[in-house]
DNA sequence: GTAATCCCTACTAAATCGATAGGATTAATA
DNA sequence: TATTAATCCTATCGATTTAGTAGGGATTAC
């Protein structure tokens, strides 16, 4: 199951990336606008800004800003950023491997075989879609 | 992310389809065999058995067996028991549909759209394979 | 009758999730 | 310079889920 927080955070993205214009966006704006618990939003979208996706500025008129163009984000980053990896098993992970403690020998492992199968259509869907296409919508 | 419960679950069926003959197969054998804790693998093959998936015997020379042969025996059916849905949000799933609390309109979410193509993804791979797909290798 | 096996309920420790609280820092502007 | 509006940061907390464990009851083969 997708977290609150992906879920919350890639709601706010996609109302950060429809915005018209640079000026950046606040926090109270995007949780009253898309339902979101603001301070849960503030620590989300601190961790976005802390893995490069968002930038921010501080005080009076400041906010979050994308620091990229949206077609330029991509969901595998998000994802990863804000869910972890995306293999559902460890062992078929390619960012965050490691090994079971119950599995031999991985490579006649059943589970092994079929996570990757998962895995690597889950990869597709992520790696050909952007923030732009979500935004589009 | 897997849980163990499914992992485990899925590792003791794949067991029990290798295994030549009918006889019914012991827990501790399997647990033995495959490093899961027995009493946690008890659990398990019981809501395997109540679902439908697996048979029992009682008694001395008892255990659990195949209900159908296991080519019959398809992935969405034993996920959706050990791990639930198979979608990443209760709004796209089709076994077990909830409406989000915070989205007024699930046909303006970005997320819900990123999600069905995520769930199609999947259940691609699990409605082609079957437990005979798994102990083959 | 005894040993082996599944059946069932209840419990628990640890981790994770979904938030909330409260103040520190920074920047715009009057 | 004082005020106000915003992010930044750390800490905490209750509820839920996960990954088991404990202990005995029921059933069957021999």
């Amino acid at each position: 199951m997708l977290s609150k927080k992906t879920k919350y955070g890639l709601k706010a993205l996609t109302y950060i990336a429809r915005k018209k214009g640079d000026a950046p966006v606040r926090v109270s704006e995007i949780a009253e606008s898309e339902n979101i618990p603001p301070k849960f939003l503030e620590s989300i979208l601190l961790t976005l800004r802390k893995s490069g996706v968002l930038g921010s500025k501080k005080g009076k008129h400041g906010g979050y800003y994308l620091r990229q163009d949206s077609t330029e984000v991509k969901m595998t980053d998000v994802m990863r950023v804000l869910e972890g990896p995306i293999a559902m098993v460890p062992c078929v992970s390619l960012n965050f491997y490691e090994k079971c403690d119950d599995c031999p020998d991985e490579n006649l492992c059943s589970v092994n075989k079929l996570m990757i199968q998962v895995r690597d259509n889950t990869l597709k869907v992520f790696r050909s879609t952007t923030l732009a296409d979500l935004s589009a919508t």
